[in-house]
DNA sequence: AGACTCGTGTAATCTTGTAACGAATCGCCA
DNA sequence: TGGCGATTCGTTACAAGATTACACGAGTCT
């Protein structure tokens, strides 16, 4: 096996480093942005920054330890499209679940690597990607506004853990 | 405006021409996989060839009039699998909905004009993309199996016709 | 203090999608 | 033409996903 890029992270790489970086960029872009990193949008985004894959609402919601009480669904999705203008939390549509944001820069968030096994998401660069596609579709008269590619497979982890 | 190509019919475009050519697709894709298209099945692709925009589950279910009866969602769904199976309908992921077929070969389905306006949705050619992106995901040691891209924006029609 | 804005908490509801199971139907073969 | 096996159907019930409505509260301007 050849070595791989870093599009997959190692299966027990330091992991707190991930939350504490999410976070970090989390209150940077909120400060830039004069938006409030509240108490309820800083956990689920540390929910979903506790692992590489994608999370339903339902499940952010099962995990959510909020001084012993358990907040409702729509508190859930309050946070979730607040994070998810900031760019810090993607919608993975195949899935109906979402995934905490790994990358920066243009076009981020278009292009998903999707697990269908263990729900691992990786987000490879896509901004000539995207580029590109865009431009395609324009041509042909359409007016395009946002762009969403989710690649479904299995990642490396699980190819190599055997057929599940 | 120049000349569109005809990757979007023109809106009063002699339409049951498009719906018996797709029921006689149907048969003929079934009957080579020795598969039925059923009464149910027959009527869900009517349904769903009766516009060339998408329907979520449930509309069809409002639609769907049999001998005065209305069946229960899980015939649509089960309708619908069955049709995506046999690649005669699409799932529109980031609509929750679904939308006839209108090309053949090699990776149809997989790039989507998805109109947020008015629902219309065209298929361009993908084959060539389709290849190229399941390669770039290869690379990275993950095993792509499907592949779903679809553009969000407005279909020249919608464009024309003003900002709704 | 008063008015304003934004976020919170709660309940209810709506939409979308599945599980389970027996009855009906179809294709096939004796 | 009658019986067998595999599909498909019809129904009920329910799980999962997402939104609406509304009153309350915490900050912050003036």
């Amino acid at each position: 096996m050849t070595t791989q890029s870093s599009l997959f992270p190692a299966p027990r790489h330091d992991h707190s480093a991930c939350i504490a970086a999410g976070l970090a960029r989390a209150e940077e872009i909120c400060q830039d942005r004069q938006e409030r990193l509240t108490e309820n949008r800083r956990q689920v985004l540390e929910l979903l920054l506790a692992e590489h894959r994608s999370a339903g609402a339902y499940d952010i919601l099962e995990r959510f330890d909020w001084k012993g009480r358990k907040p409702a669904p729509v508190q859930i999705y309050r946070a979730l499209s607040f994070l998810e203008t900031m760019g810090l939390v993607h919608r993975v549509a195949s899935q109906n679940a979402y995934v905490a944001c790994s990358s920066r820069g243009e076009g981020h968030g278009t292009f998903l690597l999707v697990c269908e096994q263990c729900r691992m998401v990786a987000e490879p660069s896509a901004a000539g990607l995207s580029r590109a596609v865009k431009e395609l579709a324009g041509n042909s008269g359409f007016e395009p506004r946002a762009l969403m590619l989710e690649v479904i497979g299995r990642c490396p982890d699980c190819v190599a853990t055997g057929d599940g």
